[in-house]
RNA sequence: CGGGGUGUAGCUCAAUUAGCAGAGCGCGCGGUUUGGGACCGCGAGGCAGUCGGGGCAGAGCCGACCACCCCGACCA
């Protein structure tokens, strides 16, 4: 390819907007422009990674036997109506009607689509397994597109759907998944920690994401020192150390407590430690089903140290949306911000309690009074909880659940994941079913794995780069050679240039020629860094019969005999 | 959705007090250059985000809206 006929060229300046180096070297060197906020051309320079990063994840897919095929964009709405999706991912979901009212929705993820395809094929237990996957553009109405290729609102990715007969069967390709993930994520020349996460609004009981470190990452996780444990901060799980749990139990007792409303006030005025304070807090339940009075306001109480977790609060109340209550909905139910308690507020909301109040004796806080505290609150004696379970927030230095391990905090990029569908869709959905052995209709068990490309490529930029542009990793790079011709007026130097050109490209190898006359060497030298392609090979009126072969991440150049080159590049 | 910010040429940015819309980079033409971002000359390119308001006069002032960015919330 000529460099001088290339569509979408180096620029010395990124926009302003651009913050991270990703968005900013892709932008600089031609491979990506922006349409509007989250939706991204991809030039010719970047689409030819993209289409490699494609290539491995099929090679890497298809080995395993998967299936791959194509599914529609316009899913009719009423698929996600039949699974209450409109509901829970209505937030970023999009639709549109065609010129006949027809409802639809732009897909954002596929599960219905490829159940609906399934169930009317009639299957049986004889067709199973199988794994079926896509590579299609996915729409989601990201509330804050940001860093570039990061968090887009329009992106292609890789969705695959495995259907099983059982459990044990599915066990096995979710196993195998994994695995495969790792060797896609490998030959990408990133490393990934696979870490256990929420299933959020696709559904099922569990599933992991395959995170690459970095600073600018969106994803918090934990990952225990021993590393036998890695988890999204969502469902980290820790084990609770007890406090004074030996201590008698003492009379419950009120005090007047002229105090601000926050934690720190009753530390203050109680003068005891912030793990024995009781916090309450108080959620929303924004699910739209009718809900009984004041059953949508849910009260969390946990030990005073801790934070609670929205995530794992919402999946103990079964809802899809929390927010925090209002000062008016608090006041609703006779109680008081920065006062609640869940003593009395019994069948006035729902009471979660985290398994933490069985690890202090005797707290303190409020009495759903303005200026009113309470001594000695025991659970069991002087209130229960209608539903108790681990609603905490994992933090740095917590010891991990096998008690063994402290938890250490990583950020990182959420580049693939795997989900556990189980019968989530095809209980759902109706007539998902195949003809088991028994002659049965069974339901299909499922799970369901995805990769972003174009955030998997973003991921790549920000792993590989330094102050002067991109370094390819050998498997993605857009081409594998950059030929630079110096002086390409003087006698005989172009036309060495493209006869080395002819050579490499005859030899299977893809070269990126730089052709430009009127050009200094110095602009093409900082255009090949900035692009990064794993080789530059520089043909001047100096390097004679021979080129002078150079890493991009090298110091050192060499000159090497065109036969030597190709026989480099072509391993 | 809350907080903060920005909209002037493809990009980076200027423009006293409201008084004919500017530069650098990039692009085109001509010429001189060519081993780490050369130079000269000429040229093309802008209804100033949109709409409204007061004003002799608006890029600038006032209002509304829109778009975009950052932080948070939220979220694969």
């Amino acid at each position: 390819m000529k460099y001088s006929k290339l569509v979408g060229k180096t620029v010395r300046d990124a926009p302003t907007d651009a913050v991270f180096d990703s968005h900013k070297l892709l932008y600089k060197g031609g491979f990506i422009r922006e349409s509007t906020a989250g939706r991204y051309y991809f030039l010719p320079l970047g689409w030819r990674v993209h289409e490699k990063i494609k290539a491995i994840i099929k090679n890497e897919m298809d080995k395993t036997g998967a299936q791959e095929m194509i599914v529609p964009v316009l899913h009719p709405l009423h698929l996600w109506q039949e699974t209450n999706r409109t509901q829970s991912a209505g937030f970023e979901l999009m639709t549109i009607k065609d010129g006949r009212e027809f409802q639809f929705a732009l897909g954002g993820t596929a599960e219905e689509m490829f159940v609906d395809l399934v169930r009317n094929l009639k299957l049986s237990y004889r067709d199973l397994p199988f794994n079926i996957y896509q590579f299609s553009t996915k729409f989601r109405d990201e509330i804050r597109a940001r860093g570039g290729l990061l968090r887009v609102r329009e992106f292609v990715m890789k969705d695959a759907y495995s259907f099983d007969r059982n459990d044990k069967e599915f066990n096995k390709v979710y196993e195998q998944m994994a695995k495969t993930y790792s060797a896609i994520f490998s030959r990408l020349g990133l490393t990934t920690t696979k870490v256990e996460a929420d299933n959020g609004y696709i559904g099922g009981e569990y599933c992991h994401e395959f995170q690459v470190e970095s600073a600018i990452g969106e994803g918090r996780f934990f990952v225990s020192e021993n590393g036998k444990y890695s988890a999204h901060e969502d469902v980290a799980k820790f084990k609770r150390d007890n406090k004074n749990i030996d201590e008698p139990l003492k009379p419950y007792k009120t005090v007047e407590a002229i105090r601000g409303t926050t934690m720190e006030d009753g530390v203050k005025l109680h003068g005891l430690p912030l793990w024995q304070q009781m916090k309450c807090v108080m959620f929303f339940n924004q699910n739209q089903q009718p809900i009984t009075n004041n059953q949508q306001l849910i009260l969390a109480v946990i030990r005073g140290d801790y934070d609670v977790n929205e995530t794992k609060l919402a999946h103990l109340v079964g809802a899809y949306h929390l927010r925090h209550a209002t000062v008016e909905e608090i006041h609703s139910i006779g109680s008081e911000p920065g006062f609640i308690s869940p003593v009395g507020l019994k069948g006035k909301v729902k009471i979660v309690g985290d398994i933490s109040l069985r690890t202090v004796r005797n707290m303190y806080g409020g009495v759903n009074k303005k200026h009113l505290d309470s001594l000695n609150m025991n659970i069991d004696r002087d209130f229960t909880v209608d539903i108790e379970g681990d609603i905490a927030m994992a933090q740095p230095g917590f010891l991990a659940e096998d008690g063994k391990s402290k938890l250490v905090e990583k950020r990182g990029i959420e580049v693939g994941n795997i989900f556990q569908l189980g019968y989530h869709y095809t209980k759902l959905m109706k007539g998902a079913n195949f003809i088991d052995e028994d002659g049965k209709e069974k339901p299909y068990y499922m799970g369901c794995y995805g990769i972003g490309i174009g955030r998997t490529l973003a991921a790549i930029v920000e792993k590989f780069h330094d102050e002067k542009g991109i370094i390819w990793p050998k498997a993605v790079a857009p081409y594998d050679v950059h030929v630079v011709e110096v002086k390409s007026r003087e006698y005989g130097v172009k036309r060495k240039a493209e006869e080395i050109c002819g050579q490499l490209e005859k030899a299977g190898i893809e070269v990126l020629w730089d052709d430009r006359e009127n050009v200094s060497p110095g602009v093409k030298f900082a255009d090949a860094d900035l692009i990064g392609i794993p080789w530059r090979a520089v043909v001047s009126a100096k390097t004679g019969e021979k080129v002078e072969l150079k890493r991009r991440n090298a110091a050192e150049a060499r000159m090497v005999s065109v036969a030597e080159l190709v026989s480099l590049l072509s391993c």
